[in-house]
DNA sequence: AGCACGCCGACT
DNA sequence: GTCGGCGTGCTC
């Protein structure tokens, strides 16, 4: 610190955030002693709440309160003598404000699970031991009989950075040991953090030399490289395979190389130890790797070393957006049209959004990279707000698998595949190369039928089908995961002509392997890979090259590369063509052309069978002949046509409740009062509802919307921000749970 | 959200 | 007699 800030007189009151779905500050008194240098806000306190206490941020420091001031509690104990870092208090005061949440629950959510329960932020310390100069130096002979004390010597010797305690102690050595020679002056030790970056070391930044790169990726990355110290958005928009990975990583080099951080958001599913070890192959500096395996004491390492600018390169998924950086250098954000960005309940917080958010406000770089654009970022980089890259080039030169449409009308079907389809595979098999069926939906079949009266197996509490699982036999709802044995006949006409309905991936997992005995048959779903490294090894499995049959979700369809298939084949390609929310098309066309380009990576040009029961629709055949881009502007236009984002904005209020009439009434009378609040005001926002939501039913509670639109985010904002003040505060608002849902992704 | 208080039904 | 169901209200 150059400067101490200037002297501010002690504040009479501290306004908090405290973690309650409450939208407002609390406020307190402060204690004695103050901090070392004051109170200011960002500094986490311990405060009463009620009957418990809480760990709190200050927000605001000042004299008067709209509270008796004499029924002010004082803190009970401050618990940072510094503030956590103001970028990061920032970041969540906006998200807070344009996701209309409670600020000390944004910060909470923000934090990492320790510093909630207010443990300290610093770094953890370990002990680094070294040899002193005399250590070099003596003659082993010369300490006589200590024999492990010669050994630790000659262990010192062998690493001339330094050995850190718990390494020595593993290898048998005692605390009295080091003494011993620490007593001797021939050894000493110092203290570096946890996660102190590996001392720098010859050679540079790089592990192993950058990729040359094609002519668009040259320009894609020099056009980056022009704008490293300013605000400069762009759409990196390269067909699968055409090596956006290299223009990230050459990118972050550059990042690095001028002393800053660069933070890399990857979708769930796609930060696999395959990614982490590319980056981690590249470079010497540490790759902090924010991933659901961390303890939360290494969570909190993390994201300290990242504060403290100790941590060159973070990288990971929804959540790692709120790292703080001390010097933030570029943001990635890979895949940027995953749907996992979006986080689905309590804060529904976008980190691609927000990540836009952040980069603005650091006045630096951001990525944004996709095979398969969202329509939001299209739309930003045909307005020119984003700059468009784009890569079209794939190193093997092949064009991307063409997608061909097959017909499912009135074939026989094995396993969900008709005739042509199964030939295919056996073609591709006798061929020697690998095979992937996707089919996205576990289990055997989605349904359990009774041939005799038509009865369907459904959940007692939501409405919806019971999927029919075999391994192990049951009946499971999928959106309550509530499990129900099979029936030996009928409920309703005690019929035992019960029979699957339709097809998962059990059911093409067991008709495959009875049709193809000679190969093996690998299932990859959220339920064959529930075990731990299940998944890794089966695609370790895989990447050996044996000829062999992948059955899987989009689980499969997403980050992996499989450079053995040869053919692909979409069971099912129908889900998202008449679906009712606004983005299935949007989201259909983006997994297949992501499942497509599992298919011929390596040298060899793939073939993609799609099955449908439309092989006429007009979407999907547009796809299928002209490509996503193509499908895009389609949609887009359709879009503006129909005044739905991108070209408008949303909020969804979302109530449910085990009542329906109270989800009813409690969204018709926020209706009403919000219309005439609009009127009143003259306010181009627009008020749909309340409406049933599309399952109405879930878990035994009924689901209710109300959904605003405007054309302008202003107005919306303000509605939103009238609306969710108005609910706090309307008595009848306990009866149904609510939530207002900014952006929302999907309307189910 | 927690966590209290408070008032009515079936049990050791 | 009390254990406990969830309606209602409050948290600086």
């Amino acid at each position: 610190m150059s400067t101490t800030p200037p002297e501010s007189p002690a504040p009479g009151v501290l306004g908090v955030a405290v973690p309650t779905p409450l939208r407002r500050l609390f406020d307190y008194r402060p204690c004695q002693p103050a901090p070392s240098r004051g109170w200011q806000p960002g500094l986490r306190v311990r405060v009463p709440l009620g009957k418990r206490e809480v760990v709190g941020v200050v927000v605001e420091c000042r004299d008067t309160s709209d509270f008796p001031l004499d029924q002010l509690k004082p803190v009970v104990a401050w618990l940072d003598s510094e503030p956590l870092p103001e970028d990061w208090l920032w970041l969540c005061r906006f998200t807070a404000r344009y996701y209309q949440h409670s600020l000390g629950d944004t910060l909470h959510q923000a934090m990492p699970v320790l510093l909630r329960q207010g443990r300290p932020l610093e770094a953890r310390i370990r002990e680094r031991w070294q040899l002193t100069a005399s250590g070099r130096d003596i003659d082993l002979a010369r300490l006589g009989r200590a024999r492990r004390q010669v050994e630790l010597l000659e262990l010192l010797r062998q690493h001339p950075r330094g050995v850190v305690s718990s390494v020595i102690g593993a290898q048998g050595f005692t605390r009295a040991q080091l003494r011993a020679l620490a007593d001797k002056g021939l050894i000493d030790c110092h203290e570096e953090p946890l996660t102190a970056a590996p001392a720098p070391s010859h050679g540079g930044l790089l592990a192993e030399p950058s990729l040359s790169l094609n002519r668009e990726q040259a320009t894609a990355l020099a056009e980056m490289h022009e704008g490293l110290d300013r605000y400069h958005p762009c759409l990196l928009h390269g067909v699968t395979g055409s090596g956006k990975t290299e223009v990230y990583l050459q990118l972050i080099e550059a990042v690095v190389a001028r002393n800053r951080q660069a933070l890399v958001l990857v979708p769930e599913i796609g930060l696999t130890p395959q990614t982490l070890a590319r980056f981690r192959r590249r470079f010497r500096v540490s790759v902090v790797a924010l991933h659901s395996g961390l303890s939360d004491a290494e969570r909190l390492d993390a994201w300290e070393a990242a504060r403290a600018g100790r941590a060159p390169i973070v990288i990971g998924t929804r959540s790692a957006l709120f790292t703080p950086l001390a010097r933030p250098g570029a943001i990635i954000v890979d895949e940027e049209h995953d749907g996992s960005f979006k986080q689905q309940d309590s804060l529904r917080y976008h980190a691609r959004d927000l990540a836009i958010a952040r980069a603005h406000r650091h006045g630096i770089p951001i990525v944004l990279g996709s095979a398969t654009p969202s329509l939001e970022s299209l739309l930003q980089a045909r307005a020119g707000n984003y700059r468009h890259l784009r890569l079209t080039r794939r190193p093997s030169h092949h064009a991307p698998a063409r997608l061909e449409l097959t017909d499912l009308r009135g074939r026989p079907r094995q396993g969900g595949m008709i005739p042509p389809t199964i030939d295919a595979i056996r073609q591709a098999l006798a061929a020697g190369n690998q095979v992937l069926v996707f089919i996205n939906r576990r289990g055997f079949a989605p349904t359990l039928a009774c041939h005799a009266c038509g009865w369907l197996a459904e959940c007692d509490h939501c409405d919806a089908r019971l999927t029919l699982h075999r391994q192990p036999p049951q009946l499971t709802c999928h959106h309550c995961e509530r499990q129900r044995g099979l029936p030996d006949a009928c409920p309703e006409c005690g019929s035992a002509d019960l029979r699957p309905l339709g097809t998962g991936t059990e059911r093409s997992e067991e008709t495959l392997a009875a049709l193809f005995p000679e190969v093996p048959v690998h299932r990859i779903d959220r339920d064959s890979t529930r075990r731990k490294d299940a998944l890794e090894n089966t695609l370790a499995e895989i990447r050996r090259g044996e000829p062999c049959l992948l059955v899987g979700t989009q689980m499969i369809a997403k980050g992996h590369h499989l450079p053995h298939v040869a053919l692909v084949v979409v069971v099912n390609a129908d889900a998202g063509l008449y679906a009712s929310d606004f983005r299935a098309l949007e989201h259909s066309a983006q997994l297949l052309v992501q499942v497509a380009g599992r298919a011929g990576r390596a040298e060899r040009p793939g073939r993609v069978l799609v099955q449908t029961l439309h092989p006429d629709d007009p979407h999907l055949r547009l796809l299928a002949e002209s490509g996503y881009d193509a499908l895009a502007e389609t949609l887009l236009e359709e879009r503006r046509l129909a005044a739905l984002p991108p070209y408008r904005f949303m909020a969804l209020l979302r109530l449910e409740s085990p009542r329906e009439a109270d989800a009813t009434a409690l969204a018709g009378e926020a209706a009403g009062q919000l219309r005439q609040w609009l009127g009143e005001r003259a306010l181009a926002v627009d008020c749909l509802g309340p409406v049933p939501a599309p399952m109405e039913r879930r878990q035994n509670r009924y689901h209710v919307q109300l959904m605003l639109s405007a054309a302008k985010r202003g107005p919306l904002h303000e509605a939103c921000a009238w609306l969710t003040a108005w609910l706090e505060r309307a008595p009848g608002a306990r009866r149904a749970r609510w939530a207002l849902d900014v952006d929302p992704q999907t309307l189910s």
